[in-house]
DNA sequence: CCGGAATATTTGAACATTCAACCATCTTAT
DNA sequence: ATAAGATGGTTGAATGTTCAAATATTCCGG
């Protein structure tokens, strides 16, 4: 991104190929990516400060606490929480060491594998969800209008279908 | 975050401290963060195949182009970005393998260091831009209205700025 | 039933990021 | 002046993430 002087007009300006961005438009989208960047250390500083987790963690194990039967297959969670299989593998192995999680052959399928959260992980989400809960409402929720956060919350759900 | 059965009401609920999220919050919230995700990881990978760095090297890269004389000091960009200020350090680094940027101490204060853009650098950011661009526009402004585009990037201004 | 393609997961090495300790310089108060 | 602290930046090890290759199982056409 440059500063092209004197272009301050309203209207995208198509520049060979690809159209630019106006100035409200890169003002607009910085204010998202650093807003979205700093929300996400600071929930992530406060979970991991006060309960000894992290954002990626604490995701993995609120999907599987709300899964029938607290387990899910790999992939599943994978693409839940939208990390890459390989990731979700070595994160399972750092919560498993913890026992928080364990590993479960897939019934129907022999290739799967089911990760079902314990007892303890059990304990251990429920404890996260408070800080997690209350950090996005101060953080997010409480710094916005009912209308705005809803607005938000819907356009990044066009934003994600709008990714095939 | 659990799902406690037969709670859809509308209003936040107070369960000993920690105010609750509605439903409604809880879904918005989780779009939010999946969109947020899933946005910046394509961002990322687009622009990682198409120009050969990643987003954050970009972001610094970005900055640099901008500043007046394209330099900025090492502190300064960490904090223009969010990022931490060892990571920037050893971003630099390779960067500066690169040749799309170089060091330079930092005339009056003599802790300080510049991180100055090169030709090479500049050339490198500006073949990137393009591609960055056209994702943004395609993948974020193109999904929503133009109203939705400055209500996410104010909302998301007040986030950062509320966050101390 | 067989073989090849597709799917699910894991593995380990390469790479990136965080974390805490460190060194140097600047600032302030005495 | 000088010592104490604050600030700016780097370092290297620990940790986390990505990437490509490997393994195992299922699916499908013949």
């Amino acid at each position: 991104m440059f500063k092209y002087s004197g272009r301050g007009v309203s209207l995208p300006v198509m520049t060979g190929e690809t159209p630019w961005l106006t100035d409200a438009q890169q003002i607009a989208w910085r204010n998202y990516l650093r807003g979205a960047r700093a929300l996400e250390v600071r929930l992530d500083a406060e979970l991991q400060a006060r309960s000894g987790m992290s954002l990626a963690e604490y995701e993995l194990l609120s999907m599987l606490s709300e899964a029938p039967s607290r387990r899910m297959r790999m992939s599943a969670l994978a693409d839940m929480v939208i990390q890459s299989r390989s990731r979700v593998t070595h994160t399972a192995n750092r919560l498993q060491e913890r026992d928080w999680v364990r590993r479960q052959p897939c019934a129907n399928d022999g290739r799967g594998v089911e990760l079902v959260l314990t007892a303890a992980g059990l304990a251990a989400v429920k404890d996260a969800s408070d800080v997690h809960v209350r950090g996005v409402q101060e953080h997010l929720i409480g710094q916005l209008s009912a209308e705005e956060f809803a607005t938000v919350g819907n356009a990044m759900a066009k934003v994600r279908a709008g990714l095939t």
